[in-house]
DNA sequence: ATAAGTAGTCGACGCGTGTCGATGAATTCG
DNA sequence: CGAATTCATCGACACGCGTCGACTACTTAT
């Protein structure tokens, strides 16, 4: 049999009696809110040591009024998010330790304000980190009456004066251009998402699709853009479609991952070579996954980690009270060369 | 200007004052421990419904020692856990949620006992899951001793008393046996984990390796087991050696992800065909992961949420003063057949 | 030398609940 | 019809901490 009895755990007023003071000079002693003399100081560590005191969470909580708890709302029955999406859940995780924060991971549907509403009434959590925020989201809204301090992960279409991180999906688009531009490329093709979250105004789609045309314009690189659904089937076609249409492109952008594969398929199947005969790009698209294909594909992402980092201390700034700046990011792209697009064809020796 | 302003929460008196009843009387009719009149009853529901009353989380954990917070320990440093993990996680919130828990996301590194008993100290959890098990495991004598109610996921060597849900490898390789021995397969290729994990007797590994070569032996069929590192380099030398020791066969099992992509580009190259020419079979690989191979890999995996689901569930469980039954949970695998496995070439017609 | 601090400490109260014992009133039993 | 229950409610206290006001013993400024 193991001790499995459930220990007491030590309050302040036993480290008090120990130390021969009284509670309010071993909270003084903690806090450092008052001076405490020397001596007495190191009789209450020395109580607190051999007592093993830990101050109860709860009833600091319920005191001080601060539970050192945000809620990471995370919608549940939505397109149940990938792999990507966690690399931030954990950075932000530990980014929210290292203040002394503690991040709770509430399953709630974007609709259910009713629950919302009582999350942020009971007043368990300091703070909300919004997930998968869509452009009119309701949540918005009541968290704003409530008064409570929140930071979107995503943005709404209104959003300038709220708290929000994003990737900055304007950058996309010219990356990728520039990138394919310089290895002399002309004509290229993109397999996007699929129509109804264009005509949707479905942030991420728009934002990218728009400043990518842009500059291609500028840099005199025609494009040329599907909107498949996100099934291998539909990328198939989709890239037939484009072959037929331009069979002069010499690069090809995924920004729908299933689509994309059924289009790479079809590359293989024609005897396209990566990247001789075809460079491939990849929107968003995770490590892993980008390293799941033969060959690898080179990527533009946003910086995941980053992303979920800057999300927790932008919530823990409002929450120590800077209510006046603006407190808005846009995590710049990265860029991973895996080696699938090279120069154009016609450059090549 | 929106009312940003913080509206004060009511509280238990201002239900009992507007109702004209003592604060106790509100309580019990919250909680139903003593009768309360039908009509008093009524007129704390309307006070409540009118004040917009929600009991305060932490008032009630501290007085009833219920915090409602279940803490998910998860590794960091470690090796940052894939999409797979993150699938259970998810599943382990909404499972909690149903039963009015939260789940704390709590990152630690596994050999930080010290930070691990400040938290079961700190009274602010009622329960602990346990991600990323090791064979010896520091974690759990600290729990044990704490006398915090835990489940792991996974297992120590010597978990009989413990409670745990873990995948059950035992399975994987039967399984994957029968299915290629029907389709008439007799000399099989295994890509396994790296040697050291072997070695270090790696759970995962072991509990799958040992099961595999029996049932193997016992149907006929031949295997050959490699142990190449997590790399695509290794996964295609390995492949190849196997390829040179035995040229006759005709299925290949994967359970080293990157290796084995390794191996199937190497496939490719000398142009043997899937499922025609060998048939693929991959363990523990996501759905998502399966899918980005071209074709799609057939797969034998733990069940993600189940898994999860199933932990919170035995904990829960033991907060409820189930001490008694033993809790352990080896959750079956899922088979996706995803058509990477065919009849062996010479059964075909 | 007296007023005006300052360091160090204590006691009391509040945070918003859960819950125990007591009190009447209404009901049941013998 | 008196005694024993049961029903419905109230008041008081505990949970463990933060914090405010007060008080003492010194320092420093005037």
């Amino acid at each position: 049999m193991s001790s499995t009895k459930k220990p007491k755990q030590a309050t302040r007023a036993d480290v008090a009696r120990m130390a021969g003071v009284s509670e309010s000079t071993v909270s003084y002693a903690l806090t450092g809110v008052r001076p405490i003399s020397e001596d007495t100081r190191e009789r209450i560590e020395e109580a607190m040591k051999t007592l093993g005191y830990v101050p109860n969470a709860m009833a600091q909580a319920l005191a001080s009024k601060k539970s050192g708890l945000l809620a990471l709302l995370f919608p549940v029955g939505e397109r149940g998010f990938g792999e990507t999406d966690f690399e931030y859940v954990e950075a932000a995780a530990e980014a929210a330790a290292e203040d002394g924060y503690q991040l709770l991971l509430w399953p709630n549907a974007v609709e259910d304000t009713a629950s919302l509403k009582k999350i942020v009434a009971q007043g368990l959590v300091e703070g909300v980190l919004l997930m998968e925020v869509r452009s009119q989201d309701p949540r918005v809204e009541v968290l704003r009456e409530s008064g409570t301090p929140f930071c979107l992960i995503g943005r709404t279409d209104d959003s300038q004066d709220l708290t929000y991180v994003d990737a900055d999906f304007s950058q996309w688009g010219p990356m990728a251009i520039h990138h394919l531009a310089d290895l002399g490329h002309t004509n290229i093709g993109m397999i996007s998402m699929r129509g109804e979250l264009v005509e949707a105004g479905y942030g991420p789609v728009v934002r990218t699709e728009k400043p990518l045309i842009e500059v291609a314009q500028r840099a005199g690189v025609h494009v040329t853009i599907k909107h498949p659904k996100p099934t291998i089937r539909a990328g198939r076609q989709a890239f037939e479609e484009l072959l037929q249409e331009q069979p002069d492109i010499t690069a090809i952008i995924g920004f729908n991952e299933p689509a994309f594969i059924g289009a790479l398929e079809v590359a293989g199947a024609r005897g396209i070579r990566i990247p001789e005969d075809l460079s491939v790009l990849s929107f968003g698209l995770s490590d892993e996954a980008a390293n799941m294909t033969v060959p690898a594909q080179t990527t533009i992402n946003v910086d995941g980690p980053e992303l979920g980092r800057m999300a927790v201390q932008y919530l823990i700034a409002r929450l120590n009270g800077d209510k006046k700046s603006v407190l808005q990011n846009l995590t710049q792209p990265q860029f991973f060369d895996r080696g699938s697009t090279g120069p154009a064809p016609q450059l090549r020796g």
